[in-house]
RNA sequence: CGGGGCGUGGCGCAGUCCGGUAGCGCACCUGCUUUGGGAGCAGGGGGGCGCUGGUUCGAAUCCAGCCGCCCCGACCA
């Protein structure tokens, strides 16, 4: 992509608005603008990590067996008085009437819908388990929308359901959820540690929130400081196989956020302990029949009895992640994407747009980065140095590629690498096989 | 919803107390000079001050109502 013809509305000073430094961020680098309180459209380059975060999830819940589904925003008002949260769930859901004058809701998450789904076209004990989700829209009519889209109205969630015969079933399918997860958030550059969470009605353990570490979190986090060195991915699960050690491995380790974090009944000496602060991601848990049982959820099991199926729903906030993200990886200068969710892997930097030479290197570059399938924002702007450096910095591409006239004539190029910022000086090609050994 | 604050070109702000017909910086356009970390000079374009109604010869400035937005609190991915 050149810039020269992209919609990248960068901004020098901050909106008034933003007080934390995700949402200054992603207003000046051109990702997000408000529409309207906790309302946001996603411009050009924010769509890109939009879309970034999404493929990751992808990946990761096909690896888990999970199923992609696409549900609508709006559903029918009668659908949630079969569940009973129409009357419950209180002025935080949006309601809207059709021509028709029925009863409809912009939906603020999805357990009735899947379960209809679920309920209508499965039958039969041989057709469990199953997992499905979607990345859809939610709105929830917060009291207070803040912080950009950290805490908006309308947000983008990955939400995930897993419909079994049993506990052990819906336990089995909760396990694979929990590792799945920290492979996800351990693949956006993320630190994520999962922690028990209130689990409702139903009661017993299984309900975990997700916390991302970042100094500037909205919750103080108290967690065993062995949590931090564990490595989600080095463990080579085998989803297929028994999962409940590796859960056991997580969930045996103290961690708790501030409000069930008691100083005086915590288990750690206070050397082993980690104070921070961090931001919820994702939430994951266990309903049992909450829903299948007022939906009549069930399948017909080998001896024909009728058995209602046990549910479990899965989280991710899509949207908040980007903002998360910024949180966790940033500096003065600006963003510091991670590799697996950057809007594009290479900042290419003509430092002089008009330059014969320098025009001919930066396409040179531009043409062989593209050929080799790597993702590139070439800067043809006539702009002075400075300020495409700023914006480079500013948008966190994770290398930045300058091409000036000096190197342009003696054939090489400065290499950056955004998050460290160390610099070199490389022989065109040498610089191109870096970023194309590194990004393999 | 309770408490606090703010709405003036795209962004950041001054002007409001003490009414006289809108200003600064950045951004944008043109020209010249400049050119490896947010250039300099010169010349331009763009807003009638959130909305509605009132007071007044005259309202961004005063009065009333409404709308929008931000911050603190309870809730949430």
């Amino acid at each position: 992509m050149r810039l020269s013809r992209y919609f990248l509305p960068t901004l020098r000073e901050t909106p008034a608005e933003a007080r934390i430094v995700s949402h200054r961020l992603m207003l000046r680098s051109g990702m997000i603008r408000r529409a309207s309180a906790g309302i946001y459209s996603w411009l050009p380059l924010g769509f890109r990590v939009l879309k970034k975060i999404e493929t990751v999830i992808h990946e990761e819940m096909t690896a888990a067996g999970a199923q992609a589904v696409l549900m609508p925003t709006l559903q029918l008002a009668d659908l949630w008085r079969e569940s009973g949260r129409y009357d419950v769930y209180g002025p935080e859901m949006l309601r809207i009437a059709d021509r028709h004058d029925r009863d409809m809701l912009y939906g603020p998450t999805n357990e009735e819908q899947i379960t209809q789904i679920v309920r209508d076209d499965i039958r039969s004990f041989r057709d469990l388990p199953r997992n499905l989700y979607h990345i859809q829209w939610k709105f929830r009519d917060e009291i207070r929308p803040r912080f950009g889209v950290m805490r908006g109205r309308e947000f983008l969630m990955k939400d995930g359901y897993s419909f079994d015969l049993d506990f052990e079933g819906a336990k089995r399918s909760y396990n694979i959820m929990f590792v799945a997860y920290l492979r996800t958030y351990a693949r956006m550059g993320l630190k994520a540690i999962p922690m028990r969470a209130e689990s409702g009605p139903i009661g017993g353990d299984l309900s975990h929130e997700f916390i991302v570490l970042a100094d500037t979190g909205e919750s103080a986090i108290h967690a065993d400081k062995r949590l931090f060195a564990m490595d989600p991915r080095a463990d080579g699960v085998d989803l297929e196989g028994d999962l409940e050690p590796v859960v056991k491995r997580w969930t045996s380790l103290y961690a708790a956020t501030d409000d069930k974090h008691d100083p005086a009944t915590c288990p750690l000496p206070a050397g082993d302990l980690v104070e921070a602060r961090g931001i919820e991601v994702g939430h994951i848990f266990y309903f049992g029949t909450k829903y299948s049982e007022p939906l009549g959820c069930a399948v017909t099991m080998p001896d024909g009895e009728r058995r209602v199926l046990h549910g479990g729903s899965y989280g991710i906030g899509v949207s908040r992640l980007a903002a998360a993200i910024i949180e966790a990886s940033h500096d003065d200068a600006g963003v510091v994407w991670p590799d697996a969710v950057a809007p594009f892997d290479v900042g290419l930097v003509n430092l002089k747009s008009g330059d014969a030479d320098c025009d001919a290197a930066a396409d040179d570059l531009y043409g062989k980065l593209r050929g080799a399938g790597v993702e590139v924002l070439l800067d043809d702007r006539e702009e002075r140095a400075g300020v495409k450096f700023a914006d480079m910095d500013l948008i966190g591409l994770p290398w930045q590629l300058a091409v000036g006239p000096r190197g342009a004539r003696a054939g090489t190029v400065e290499l950056k690498r955004r998050a460290g910022g160390e610099k070199h000086e490389l022989a065109a090609d040498a610089a191109l096989q870096r970023i194309l050994d590194k990004s393999a």
